[in-house]
DNA sequence: TTTTAGACTGACGTTTACGTCAATCGAGTG
DNA sequence: CACTCGATTGACGTAAACGTCAGTCTAAAA
């Protein structure tokens, strides 16, 4: 096996890279979806000749695609969040529009938290009965 | 317009009945989208002719599905769950496999929460830097 | 009774999020 | 240098969850 990760000799920042299957291998996910990513615009990954390099802010924005689809988000939705998480916007207008889809997306997931509790305690009640069906 | 709800006489138990119009209004969905849900199982109306006829049971289904779709899960998945919502079984291997059911989606249940608060959290950081931006 | 307004039944179309397959290409290895 | 092996690039296939017709049927209104 290469070595896991290819460091540069790092005279200040030594910004790790990571390869798709590297990625692929630490989400348990395929590189196909990574290139799928890609595509819809949630990643940006250098080259090296031919193949993908992944810096460590690719990673984070891989790591935030994945929890956004554990909540049930659509890819499309994701990037609306992701590409605001990093970016330095200054403008008036552009932190109003910021802070409009932050607060859609705060209700959405109240909403969904909200769902969760409720749906947690009716799964609590169905297993109290079952184990006291079961007599355990 | 005709009177909103069609209520038999009711000698003893005035069960309520629904259209797939009134349905789909009250829940903001199509009836084509109730179809659906039928022919996946997750809803099992009677018949009045051809037309189909609601219990208060299918709306409460048709409540729960709804708020599965909201956390995102699969149909299939919202069939497991609320399946097992009014089911009476009382065999051990039933009851067992009822509780492993449960755990697994209780987990993921778990995790999503978990999702939610930091994005929560994340999401109240950003809106906290956008209103200090605007000097508001 | 003719018209009309809903509900119904196929049946095909659409979007999302990838899976799968074939062909190519470049970097090592024997 | 022949070979292999992994990464890349189209291109097509697929499952889920409906949307969107088109054609029928029927019960109620004109």
């Amino acid at each position: 096996m290469p070595p896991r990760k290819s460091v540069p000799p790092a005279t200040e920042a030594p910004q790790p890279t990571y390869t798709i299957t590297e990625l692929a291998a630490e989400f348990d996910i395929t590189p196909r979806a990574i290139r799928f990513y890609e595509d819809m615009g949630l990643l940006e990954p250098g080259r090296k000749g031919r193949n993908r390099v992944y810096t460590p802010r690719d990673r984070t924005r891989l790591k935030l695609t994945l929890r956004g689809k554990r909540l049930g988000l659509a890819l499309q939705e994701i990037k609306q969040l992701v590409d605001m998480y990093d970016s330095q916007a200054s403008a008036a207008p552009q932190l109003r529009a910021f802070l409009a889809i932050l607060a859609q997306h705060r209700q959405q997931l109240e909403q969904q938290r909200h769902d969760i509790e409720v749906t947690l305690a009716e799964i609590q009640q169905h297993e109290k009965r079952c184990r006291a069906l079961l007599g355990t």
